[in-house]
DNA sequence: CTGAAAGCGCTAACAA
DNA sequence: TTGTTAGCGCTTTCAG
């Protein structure tokens, strides 16, 4: 391994000169520089990050924290939207990802334990169990967070604008005609609350009664299998709505494939709409109206405000971006 | 910062003697131990990765290399289940993971030289670009790689057998009394060709006639949105196939919309069969019968061989994974 | 503009 | 069983 000790003998200068002249300093001749850059090049050098980290006390690295058990982590396509953004801009700015677990050295330790001894620089934190007694401690750790889709008063938090998104559904149906409006919800998950809100609000609004039956409840994880089963139960309903808002796509495309089975159609029978516009619904037969959420910007904006965090920045902040309503063929007019 | 000497000077000993505490050295008194660990505990003491790796020339991290754009990234299932299993082994076997990069610093300079600079001691390389000659680089350094889904005499690789799984789904086909078999092909990709040949090689071994007009590559991307151009392309022929089988779920979920759209039912009109097994497939209508790539067992395997490069095992390693047919609706007998 | 010296926190010979 | 000493490769005063 070649050191900043190799070319200095071999540039003719010290090591101090050498580390200026890879730090940007100003005050080196430009003809050292030259030498110096030079044969670093013919050496093949290349620095030492760990080195650096323990002289900087700081690693230039950022903590990547989702959800443990894949179901809903990984796997969902928030999650990677979400990180292809993040990454893009954090890279950009020379950081590198770090993915961050509980467990360390194969012991169950904890995440603030794991970023100490790692010496992340921050951490981003995307779909956590909230309840998590280890996710606490981080919220309770004075490391550098944005918190993804999650409200909190000790660090940064983004997420789109949920209410907004919802209410936009609920009025976008209402202008079609529809009154008896259902909504298949994301259960207790900090969006699947601000999509009901948005719901109930938008219905209030519009002066449209709310019936408790067709407000159901899907699991947190947001899976197909969730809004199967929560068609299935509204279907239970003796007169049905007319239109269904459901939290999010899989919830949608899950109540789609149960009323196929039950042979009604959409939208002819029953108008739906989803959230998040997941790559697949575009394919689906009818192609899914729903409430486009840009994931991208969000990671993208997320590492904007974590980096400001670590390079000193002050504050909590927080950022709401706005949803857009994606018009295909699942909603029809009355 | 709490460090080593700190310990030391309060339980009263020297900072190697803590060092050995922490290595699980033997030739450290009971007693002193001890009183090593509690007064570590006490400070709340946590070693510091950086300076570990600085002497031990080692740094318990493995690099993630998948392909940039995100695209066929990060968002297909694949990948998800992949890295799902290499980091539960991984993880508790002591490593972190870290995203690899061709930029670092946000200077374009290739994935060795990232990999160098962050020591990382090997790297799991998922689904990169082939011809990406930073790529190349990779398998001509001496840095411990393992490939999925792919062929190297330079590094080890691990992949699922594809051609018994596409050799699987075309028997199935036959023994359902198809004879007319189709064939949506993942393109240039590794998986894609190997699919191919177990396709070709089963329908000759069949005695099946296989038409040209039948054989459609999809393109290496498996999207659905390629699944639907292949089928329609397909539909073009005078004769249709009775059945098709598609080299991935996403490339089967499209033809299957495609043949929809067209009015044409599955497994009416048409069986599909596809591969992969992805979540979603078993909740469209028809289910789709596939052949099941088992990701996690790949990607917990595939760390397992990594990690026997990086301590030291010797020579390039190779492993194929059992793939298993799963019948659902799709397909019908004629 | 350049360099000597100290130190980041840890491990590893080697003595004691 | 314990401790001394010397680095690992880099940055950073501070003096020249």
């Amino acid at each position: 391994m070649v050191t900043i000790y190799d070319i200095a003998k071999i540039a003719g200068c010290s090591p101090t000169t050498v580390s200026k002249v890879f730090n940007d300093y100003s005050d080196v001749s430009p003809k050292t520089r030259a030498k110096i850059l030079e044969t670093a090049e013919q050496l093949g050098y290349l620095p030492n990050a760990h080195a650096r980290s323990l002289t900087m006390k700081r690693s230039w690295t950022i903590g990547v924290l989702f959800n443990e058990p894949s179901g809903a982590g990984i796997l969902h396509p928030y999650f990677a939207g979400v990180i292809e953004g993040f990454k893009k801009v954090s890279t950009s700015k020379g950081y590198d990802l770090m993915f961050v677990t509980k467990d360390i050295g194969g012991k169950k330790s904890g995440y603030v334990e794991h970023c100490k001894i790692r010496g992340v620089d921050g951490v981003v934190v995307i779909l956590p169990d909230y309840g998590d007694p280890y996710f606490q401690e981080l919220l309770d750790s004075d490391i550098p967070c944005v918190l993804l889709d999650q409200e909190s008063e000790q660090k940064s938090t983004i997420c789109s604008d949920n209410i907004a998104g919802a209410m936009q559904a609920v009025e976008y149906l209402h202008r079609l005609g529809h009154r008896r409006i259902g909504h298949i919800g994301g259960g207790h998950s900090f969006a699947g609350e601000k999509r009901l809100q948005g719901y109930l609000r938008a219905m209030e609004n519009l002066n449209l009664p709310v019936e408790p039956q067709y407000v159901i409840q899907g699991s947190y994880d947001y899976t197909m299998e969730s809004g199967q089963a929560a068609m299935e139960e509204l279907l239970l309903t003796d007169e049905l709505p007319t239109a269904v808002f459901a939290a999010g796509d899989n919830l949608a495309v899950g109540a789609m494939m149960t009323l196929k089975k039950r042979g009604l159609r959409v939208p002819d029978d029953i108008s739906l709409i989803g959230f998040d516009d997941i790559e697949m619904v575009k394919f689906l037969t009818p192609a899914l109206t729903t409430v486009r959420q840009d994931t991208y910007a969000l990671g993208s904006k997320a590492a904007d405000m974590l980096i400001y965090t670590i390079e000193g920045g002050s504050g909590v902040q927080t950022a709401m971006l706005p949803v857009e309503i994606v018009i295909r063929e699942s909603c029809r007019s009355l």
